[in-house]
DNA sequence: CTGTATGCAAATCATTTGCAGCTTA
DNA sequence: TAAGCTGCAAATGATTTGCATACAG
């Protein structure tokens, strides 16, 4: 069974509230403010356990750091902003036409976007 | 100036042989037959420098590491395969209707692929 | 109460860096 | 020879893990 615990809620609030990829000890920092005692380890081990729920998405950025968004969970694509980094959801449906695109102009079998 | 080293040498042969994303660590280890005596900081330093001149590209991946692939000096994309790892060179031009799908399916200004 | 989560500190793992000695041009 | 490399070992930085304690249900 899994706990409401306060770590985890104030962290769940606060990705869902900041809607761009962040890192853990970013998440942590702003993370003082309510909750002042949340260890590191601690965003480390639920933003794993948000990632397998499919609440979280990562993706790898340079300098060998992992970057964590809120996304819910509902499957769709993002479209992520290079200079604020500010994210907008892209519906399922509105990929298709690049994927029509992509099978067409080459000889790949499978596309996954 | 640039010297031409041993080590290099190697690197960039292995690298031109092996068409497909390596990591430091494994690039290190199939060395080991000609060039028993590399360091892994020569390789880091060697693919780093790769990187700068243009002729490998990194990728960022699971588990805090980074991958490098041997890819010339001539602007191009890849397709990977994801079963063997293959990579298969794709002309710019073939990008292009790639772009315009993504330009016209919604309002983004600019896209870089 | 009992299974879960947490904080803390120590352990890992990939990558970087300092430096003295070795090579290339 | 001199500027550029290299290996080695130690330093760094992100992430993970062990463990005894604290907490949710």
């Amino acid at each position: 069974m899994l706990y409401a615990t306060d770590a985890r809620k104030a962290i769940v609030a606060f990705l869902r509230h900041e809607r761009r990829y962040l890192d853990a000890a970013t998440i942590l920092t702003h993370l003082r403010r309510d909750a002042p005692k949340v260890a590191l380890s601690t965003v480390y081990r639920t933003l794993e356990l948000l990632t397998e729920l499919g609440t979280v998405t990562r993706r790898n950025v340079e300098n060998a750091r992992t970057e964590y968004l809120y996304c819910g969970e509902v499957h769709h694509h993002h479209a992520v902003c290079r200079s604020c980094g500010r994210v907008d959801d892209v519906a399922c449906v509105a990929m298709d036409g690049v994927r029509r695109e992509l099978l067409e102009s080459r000889s790949f079998s499978t596309i996954t976007i």
